[in-house]
DNA sequence: CGATATTTTGGGAACGGTTGCGGAAAATGG
DNA sequence: CCATTTTCCGCAACCGTTCCCAAAATATCG
C-alpha cells in the first residue's frame, strides 16, 4: 500500500540515509563496496522504487520533455513521435506527449501544463503559425527550450527541423508533368501551416518551370482532415473542369480526395494520376498505391531530439535551422 | 530563467508563504478576500505556475495516470486515448500515455516507469495475455489500481470493459451465410490476445448455427500487423482452396489481406466479401468502404476512467467487469 | 469596555530524496 | 607507533508545497 523510501531501506540496515542515497546512485567513490552490496540488495528485496517527484524538485530539472503534435491520426506524427521517444530516452530523458488536435487553443493548454510540470524542453509541430509564437517566446523566455518541426513557425529564435518542402514538390510535380500530364490539380493546405505554403510554391514553380499555366481554381483549399479533402474535390468536381492528375499537399486529405475519385468511378492511374507529400506507409495500405513525397523521419526525430537535448543541457548552444532531404516514392497511382 | 515560487510572491508582499498557499489554491474560507486579490494579482504578474514536482511529493498523489497500449499505428487505440483523456481530464486527471509497441517487455519497463513516476493508476490493453500478470499483480497489491480495457487477462481481481466479441463476431458472420456466403475464410488473430479467440468463437458459432463445416484450413493466423495480414492470405491463395467471404478478427490486418486481393485482382464486393471486427473510420478511407463491427469507443473510454478513478479515490469499491455492446455498419464490402 | 468568539495570519514540520562538509575509522608511510 | 592520508559515513540544509497549530487581529456581545 506504501511506497517504501530510503529511509525505510537505512532503518532496516541501521545506516543513514544519506549512505543509502549514495550507494542506490551507484556512489562507488564514497561507499564500501560491502555497504553498497548489502544496500542493494535490501533495496531489491523490499522492492524500492526512487522517487521521480522528489529527485526533480530537489535538482531542479525533470528529464523529461514535452512533445505537443497537432493530430494523433496522422501516421506521420505517430512514427515521428515514436522515432523521437526512442532517440530520447537514449539521451537519458522521457517524454509527455500531448494531441493538440488542430486547436491552437487546445495547444496553449498543453504548453503550459508542460511547463507546469517542469518539463527540462518541449519539441512541436505547431497548429497555426501565428496564433500561439508569443507563448512560445515566453516559454523559451524563461530558460525552456523549444525545437519546432515540419510545422514550423516564423521570427523565433529556435531551432527547427523540416524537409526540403518546396524541392521536393517541385520534384514531384516535374514528375508529373514528364509523364504527360498537363492538368495538375493542387489539393493544398491552410495558409496558416508552413509546410503547406511552401509545397504549393514547388507546385507553382514547376509549372513554371514547364510554361504550363497557373490556374487558381487547379489550386483547391483542401483542409487537413479526411473529409476536407473529400468535400475540395467534390467541389472541383462539380465545376466540370479537366483535370489528368492531382497532387495532394498531405497524405490525408489525399485519401478523402483518392475516395471522392474512386466512387465516381475515375481509375487510378489510368484517368488521373495521384501523388502526396509527407506519405507514410498508409500509402502502401490503399489501393492503388500511392506515389509520395516519403519524409526522413527518423532522421528528423533523431536530429530534433539531438538539438533540444543540446540546448536543454547547454542554453548556450547555437540554434540551428535544419532542411533534411526527402524521398520520392513511385507507386501505382502514376503509372 | 527560473521559475518564481510562493516564497517569491510572499517576500514581494510582506507576508507569509502559507498565506499565499492558501490564497492560491482558494480557500477562501481562510483568507481575507482582500488579500487573496493582492496574492493573485501579483501571482499573475510575477507569472506564477505551481510546481507540480512539489505538490504531488506534498501530496502523496500525482493525479495522473498512466495509460499503455500495445500498438500506435492502430486508429482504435489513438480513438480511445482521445476520449479516455478528455474523460480523465474533466475528472481532473492528467494521463501519460506509453506504447509497449506488441513488445511485452518494454511494457513491463513502461509499467515500472509509470509507477516510479508514481501515477495514481493505470489503464491498459496489454500486449500478452499471460506474459506479465506476476508484474500487474504485484503493481495492484502495492495499491496501484489498474484498469484492463479490450486486450484484457484473466484471473485478475481487476475492473475490465471490452466488447461483446462472441457474439458481435457470430452476429457477423451470421450476415455473411444469409447472403449466401458459404466459404468463409477467418483471418483470425494470435492465441495470445483475448478478444482474438473471443472473435474465433464467434466465428466458428455462426458455422455450426448453420451447420455449415469448420475447416481449419479456412482460419489464418493473421497476425495484428498490416503484413502479417497480408502474408497470411498470401499463403491461403496459394492453396488454391475455394472461397467468398472473409472474415477479419482487426481492421489493421484486414488492409493487408483486401491488398493482396485487390492486387491479384479479385473483385470486392463481387467475387469476395470482406468484413472486419473492430473496424474505425479507416474502414471508410479504403476503396471500397468495407463493413465492419464497430466498437463503442468512446462508451468504453469512459467506463473505464471512471472505474479507474472510482478506484482510485476509493480502493475498496468494488470490481466491475463491462462488456458493452457493440454495433455492426454494413458498407460497400459486402453488399 | 473587557471578555469571548471568530477570522486571518505566521511558524514550522513534513513529503523523499541529494549533496557539501566535517569527522571517525581505516589504511598508509616513515 | 605516531603522523598523515584516504576511505567511508552521518549531519543537516535544501528543493516548493501543504497543512496543523498557535498567535494575532478583528468582530461580537453582555
Amino acid at each position: 500500500m506504501k511506497y517504501v523510501t530510503i529511509i525505510d531501506i537505512a532503518r532496516e540496515l541501521g545506516i543513514s540515509k544519506s549512505t543509502v542515497s549514495r550507494a542506490l546512485s551507484g556512489d562507488t567513490h564514497n561507499v564500501k563496496s560491502e555497504t553498497m552490496k548489502k544496500i542493494i540488495d535490501t533495496a531489491h528485496r523490499m522492492g524500492y522504487q526512487r522517487n521521480e517527484q522528489a529527485v526533480n524538485l530537489r535538482q531542479q530539472h525533470t528529464k523529461t520533455v514535452g512533445i505537443i503534435i497537432p493530430d494523433a491520426m496522422t501516421p506521420f506524427f505517430m512514427t515521428f513521435i515514436q522515432h523521437a521517444q526512442k532517440e530520447l530516452k537514449k539521451r537519458g530523458y522521457q517524454t509527455i506527449v500531448t494531441v493538440a488536435n488542430e486547436d491552437y487553443e487546445a495547444e496553449y493548454e498543453y504548453l503550459m501544463m508542460l511547463t507546469q510540470s517542469r518539463v527540462d524542453g518541449i519539441l512541436m509541430s505547431v497548429c497555426h503559425k501565428d496564433k500561439n509564437i508569443e507563448a512560445y517566446q515566453q516559454v523559451m523566455n524563461r530558460g525552456i527550450p523549444i525545437v519546432f518541426f515540419d510545422r514550423t513557425v516564423e521570427g523565433l529564435d529556435a531551432s527547427q527541423v523540416r524537409m526540403d518542402d518546396e524541392i521536393m514538390s517541385y520534384f514531384m510535380v516535374e514528375t508529373l508533368i514528364r509523364m504527360g500530364k498537363r492538368h495538375i490539380i493542387h489539393l493544398a493546405g491552410p495558409s496558416y501551416v508552413i509546410p503547406a505554403v511552401n509545397r504549393h510554391i514547388g507546385y507553382r514553380q514547376a509549372l513554371e518551370k514547364f510554361h504550363l499555366p497557373y490556374d487558381e481554381r487547379y489550386v483547391l483549399e483542401g483542409g487537413l482532415k479526411f473529409h476536407e479533402g473529400a468535400q475540395a474535390m467534390q467541389n472541383f468536381l462539380a465545376q466540370g473542369l479537366e483535370f489528368d492528375a492531382v497532387f495532394c499537399f498531405t497524405e490525408t486529405t489525399m485519401v478523402g480526395a483518392k475516395n471522392v475519385l474512386q466512387n465516381m468511378h475515375y481509375r487510378i492511374p489510368e484517368d488521373v494520376a495521384i501523388c502526396t507529400v509527407s506519405g507514410t506507409e498508409l500509402c502502401t495500405f490503399v489501393h492503388p498505391t500511392i506515389s509520395a513525397v516519403e519524409q526522413p523521419l527518423k532522421q528528423m526525430a533523431i536530429e530534433a531530439s539531438r538539438l533540444l537535448t543540446q540546448q536543454i543541457e547547454d542554453p548556450e548552444s547555437p540554434r540551428e535551422n535544419i532542411v533534411l532531404r526527402g524521398e520520392i516514392v513511385l507507386r501505382e497511382s502514376t503509372k
